[in-house]
DNA sequence: GAGTTTGAAACT
DNA sequence: CAGTTTCAAACTC
């Protein structure tokens, strides 16, 4: 960061942002950082170029440093990601970038979408992978391969995770360069798509053992041991990470990046590092922890940066992707310095200078640019996982459980299943990639929403997006505003109250909730989080009834809206109304006139009934028909994945809250407990969510998850809610959590 | 696609 | 805390 900042040109920042009428001059300052960042990519090539003198030698080496320009894209991207936004935590794998695997070509969308930055990298980034020796080559071959295959619905997805699969194999190189202290070694796999395999001796505070089942969480453990949670954060990157800087920003923030399957190891101390690196996982993704810094993230830099970036790319969805690219790129010229010479010592050699390092700043720039997004989108994400099998993964102390953990449900389920399909597919993630995957599909699948989100910009009219979203359960979970007077910097706004960039596919107008207007995002989010605290938390949280289902049933019945509807004229059985949006059933906590919400009615009447009505009703009772208690909506994503949901797209954010704002949020409050007195009753809602967490610990799936429509059972109706009481207990585990995140946020 | 309805969010 | 306004999604035509 310090190199960054000092190496930045205000001037080039200019150019690099966009004028936003708005912005204010601080906005400006945090976008110039930021672009400085990027902005130092180019300028810092020649710098790196100077300390790789030895490497200069080597016509590769000049090659590369003929390809720089590439680097200024990179740093975009970085920019793009919400820093504060981080939370999320979710280092949980980031299966996104494994995902990556599709094609290449919606690689360069994505690139597109950084603006400025696409062109560059597209053409660039093809040169120089092409240009980067045969490491790169084969990776992206290995991409190109995996562009192949069908994407499910989303080619955004697609793209992006080529770009990872491209960088990662870049980041392996950077790690490997990168003193941290994991050591890493990194073998390409060779034909197979960049399936690296990593070793690294971490001393990671959080190893999991990650089996290829790793990705199964246990929630139970999570809870229990908050510690580890904790540990999870800031001890192993603390500990993991050598490298400098990093430790200072640990203690809070959670990153998870997955490395996909190569980086991940070292920078980034993952509980999967120790067995899942060695062993098994030739690609292990590891989920670093990294704490990060969300905003702050600086002090990961370096390796850790560089597996933070990776691992928030998984995370990030929008931004990831941009980000992506711009690490990709950063990769690529690592490695190209790197790789040109021999990747593993030539980064030994780049090392040294700190412009060498540049590139991992630079990463680490995107890391926590990723962070942040990352975080609202884990929470999401994590929903899903919850849902999804994944969330068996043991990991219990990872950041990855913390995302997982996330009651909330995004709509984007069934996107993110998609993701996972895609994911598998790709080769050479598969393997390496599956066994964290599954836990980080769950993230994956958030980045798939994610990415569909963004990507399917095609679809650019607000109302086509919904019909899709509708129809696809994928689409759904992208979301995309069409916000006209709000600057998408209001919780009117979806993106905004989600936790994510807007993408292109919204239609906003004068839209600041973009990464370059990062610093506005978050001011404006601490404003509104002092309002409420639990305003980017998740609305809907399981009450659940463990019992009652298990994971892939959960009731709506058990899930219920934090706050409750209002509804007066719906009857909430309409989308109109946040309960029956959220496929779950209306509580005491409703103000709802007439209420006839067929997920459950606020007076305690049979869900049951409600549920069937809802399959009845077509169109909306598909969530419960089709799957659980989710909002029919999301329908396909939910089928398979059982869901959480929270159903809507939106709301999400249960992890997002705790992760990111939340988990500070409750630092500074007090988990639970503190914050204000007003705050209480939501709160309330949050520490349900956590109590859902821990309620899922059983179950990550019982979480949010919905209904089973299967199952129908009614949960105790609403007199469940009451046993949310009890369940606050569980808010404890929270505690933990905030002392994770609490840097993060600035 | 335009217009209306609805209820959350924001404001007073 | 209550009432009003603003906003954007959901819905209807």
């Amino acid at each position: 960061m310090k190199l960054v900042t000092t190496k930045v040109k205000p001037s080039q920042n200019k150019n690099l942002l966009p004028a936003h009428p708005a912005s204010s001059s601080s906005i400006s300052s945090h976008l110039d950082r930021k672009y400085t960042g990027i902005v130092m990519d180019t300028p810092e090539r020649t710098q790196i170029a100077t300390p790789l003198s030895k490497f200069e030698d080597s016509p590769v080496f000049n090659y590369i440093n003929s390809l720089s320009p590439i680097k200024p894209v990179k740093s975009v991207h970085f920019t793009q990601t919400f820093s504060t936004l981080s939370f999320a935590s979710i280092p949980s794998v980031f299966t996104s970038p494994h995902v990556s695997s599709l094609k290449d070509s919606k690689f360069l969308k994505r690139h597109q979408f950084s603006d400025q930055l696409k062109p560059e990298l597209t053409s660039k980034d093809a040169k120089k992978s092409e240009t980067s020796e045969g490491t790169l080559n084969a990776t992206e071959n290995s991409i190109t391969d995996t562009s192949a295959v069908p994407s499910n619905g989303c080619s955004n997805l697609e793209s992006r995770k080529s770009s990872y699969e491209v960088v990662r194999p870049y980041t392996n190189t950077l790690k490997m360069v990168v003193p941290s202290a994991s050591s890493v070694s990194f073998t390409n796999n060779g034909s197979e798509n960049g399936s690296f395999r990593m070793e690294t001796e971490t001393e990671g505070t959080n190893q999991l053992p990650h089996s290829k089942e790793v990705s199964a969480c246990d929630w139970d453990s999570l809870i229990s041991d908050d510690s580890e949670l904790l540990n999870f954060n800031s001890p192993s990157d603390t500990v993991t990470y050598n490298g400098p800087g990093q430790s200072t920003l640990q203690p809070t923030s959670f990153n998870a990046s997955l490395m996909n399957t190569k980086p991940q190891a070292n920078g980034n101390s993952f509980s999967e590092n120790d067995e899942g690196f060695n062993g098994d996982a030739e690609n292990h993704v590891n989920i670093a922890s990294t704490s990060l810094n969300n905003s702050e993230a600086e002090p990961l830099e370096d390796t850790d940066t560089e597996g933070g970036s990776s691992l928030y790319r998984g995370l990030r969805r929008r931004c990831l992707v941009f980000e992506m690219m711009g690490s990709q790129r950063k990769h690529l010229e690592d490695v190209s310095t790197c790789s040109s010479a021999n990747v593993s010592e030539s980064n030994q050699i780049v090392v040294p200078d700190d412009d060498n390092l540049r590139p991992l700043r630079d990463e680490s720039d995107s890391t926590r640019c990723i962070l942040p997004g990352i975080g609202l989108h884990l929470n999401a994400i994590a929903s899903n996982l919850v849902n999804h099998k994944v969330v068996n993964h043991e990991s219990p102390g990872s950041g990855r459980q913390l995302i997982i953990a996330p009651p909330a449900a995004y709509p984007s389920m069934g996107s993110g299943q998609e993701l996972m399909t895609a994911f598998s597919d790709s080769p050479s993630f598969e393997n390496d990639i599956r066994p964290t995957l599954n836990v980080a599909d769950d993230a994956s699948k958030a980045l798939g929403f994610v990415v569909n989100d963004e990507f399917s910009q095609s679809q650019t009219s607000p109302a086509k997006k919904r019909r899709r979203a509708e129809n696809a359960g994928e689409s759904e979970a992208c979301k995309r505003c069409n916000c006209k007077k709000s600057k998408c910097l209001k919780l009117y706004c979806e993106c905004f109250a989600a936790g994510v960039y807007c993408v292109e596919p919204c239609s906003c107008h004068e839209c600041f909730n973009k990464p370059i207007h990062e610093d506005t995002v978050l001011a404006t989010r601490k404003q509104i989080e002092s309002r409420n605290p639990l305003a980017f938390a998740p609305k809907v949280i399981k009450t659940s009834d463990s019992l009652q289902e298990d994971e892939s049933s959960n009731t709506p019945s058990s899930a219920r809206h934090k706050r409750g509807c209002n509804c007066k004229k719906s009857g909430c059985l309409k989308k109109y109304c946040e309960c029956y949006q959220g496929g779950v059933g209306c509580s005491i906590n409703c103000r709802c006139e007439g209420c006839k919400n067929a997920f459950g009615r606020k007076d305690g009447l049979d869900m049951d009934f409600e549920v069937n009505e809802c399959d009845k009703n077509g169109s909306e009772a598909e969530p419960v028909s089709a799957t659980p208690a989710t909002p029919s909506r999301f329908g396909s994503a939910r089928q398979s994945i059982s869901l959480l949901k929270s159903s809507k797209g939106k709301p999400p954010r249960s992890f997002i809250a705790i992760g990111s704002s939340s988990t500070q949020r409750f630092g500074k409050l007090n988990p639970f407990t503190g914050g204000g007195s007003k705050l209480q009753r939501q709160r309330m809602g949050e520490n349900e969510m956590p109590g859902i967490l821990e309620e899922n610990n059983g179950s990550p799936i019982s979480g949010v998850k919905s209904c089973s429509p299967n199952s129908k059972r009614v949960s105790p109706p609403h007199s469940i809610m009451g046993k949310r009481s009890s369940r606050k207990l569980i808010l404890q585990s929270i505690p933990s959590f905030p002392c994770l995140i609490p840097n993060p946020n600035q």
